[in-house]
DNA sequence: CGGCAGATTCACCGAATGGTGAATTGCCGG
DNA sequence: CCGGCAATTCACCATTCGGTGAATCTGCCG
């Protein structure tokens, strides 16, 4: 077999196609599948239907097809403030993990926050990457609504970190009955548990 | 200069080195540091100091070596019993929080885990891999404090989605401040949260 | 209709990886 | 002191990966 689907004679396809949008949502998929690492040009431009070198034409290095792939697809902004908007009657725990559930129930905002994590696991510089993202994007917001208490930064982190967990377990591992779990089961179980973090009693201080 | 550090003159050493315990321990920090397809062989040997043949010769496979990597270091059922023990006083909620502290506290038994970790990010089969072991070594155990209430199996899993998050946020990201705060500041704060899981009142009944 | 620019592919490169087979060296039992 | 076995290294292989440079084909502008 030759190198590609899209095999045969070279030169300009016929209409006008996008692409560039096409290796873009394949890179996406690829990276959010697998990893900065797990992901290769090759397997992007295969999933494509396009010779490996295009994508390194469009996109130059795997690197800025990287943070290419990790642009635009959701606006990190609005979903942070939608977290830390205190108009609402709902807690902080149940505006976290709707917001949460509303990211990462869609495959297009998974994507690059799954690629973010996966990627973490390995590069350090990608764990860096993701620490920065949670700081500024995700914990920027919410920690409006801890400043004001004494350990508002571990607080927040606390609550953070077991939406993490949630995402791997759910959505990576997998695990039963938690991955298949609908939505609304899940934001009753676990609203009041992120909200304890806000309004818990302060720790019998430790030592 | 040659392959490796320990270069030079081929046959045996002199004395009676471990040279397959070093093998077997360079190997359980790389895969702990850059999980399954990140180690590799060669890396592997060298920080073993050590020809990359004689880990084959050692091991066979890299997926051997990696099983026998993930073998022995901590004793996972006394760990689970320790969870379900429920003669002691602490709450669930401490019991396990303590119990996940002791084992990530120390970096040998951090490290299998974090290598199953890291490599269920990217192999379908080790996230199978890690589900299994999450279902069967600590859920199988948590479960039987759980066993008795509506949605154990799901209370028991949220808990656990949140020491993984832990785990991720505290080891692998590093965020601060929860990174270097004291253990017992971390289980002052996160053991009543996790106690919810286990005497919260039910969730609204869903639907 | 001519030709330029862009889209697309082909044919490569150098480096790294997992793995193999044979050679060399040292230890230890007879 | 000798012979065999285990430990260790060397020299390779095939594969894959990211990346490059040139060739080819086609749409579009004048």
């Amino acid at each position: 077999m030759g190198r590609t689907q899209a095999r045969g004679r070279s030169g300009r396809r016929r209409g006008a196609p996008d692409t560039r949008g096409e290796i873009l949502a394949a890179a996406r998929a690829e990276f959010g599948e697998r990893g900065y690492d797990g992901a290769t040009m090759r397997g992007i431009a295969r999933a494509a239907a396009v010779d490996p070198a295009l994508v390194h034409h469009y996109f130059g290095t795997k690197e800025k097809l990287f943070l290419a792939a990790m642009e635009i697809p959701f606006d990190p902004v609005i979903i942070s403030e939608r977290i830390a908007d205190t108009t609402s009657t709902m807690g902080i725990g149940e505006r976290a993990i709707r917001t949460f559930l509303g990211v990462w129930g869609d495959p297009v905002g998974r994507a690059p926050i799954l690629a973010m994590l996966r990627s973490a696991m390995r590069h350090e510089a990608a764990a860096t990457l993701l620490r920065q993202f949670i700081t500024r994007v995700v914990l920027g917001r919410v920690l409006v609504a801890f400043e004001s208490m004494p350990d508002g930064a571990l607080r927040a982190e606390a609550m953070v970190s077991h939406l993490v967990g949630l995402a791997i377990v759910r959505y990576v591992v997998k695990l039963e009955p938690i991955a298949s779990v609908s939505d609304e089961e899940l934001i009753a179980l676990v609203a009041p548990v992120l909200q304890r973090y806000f309004d818990g009693g302060l720790p019998p201080s430790p030592g």
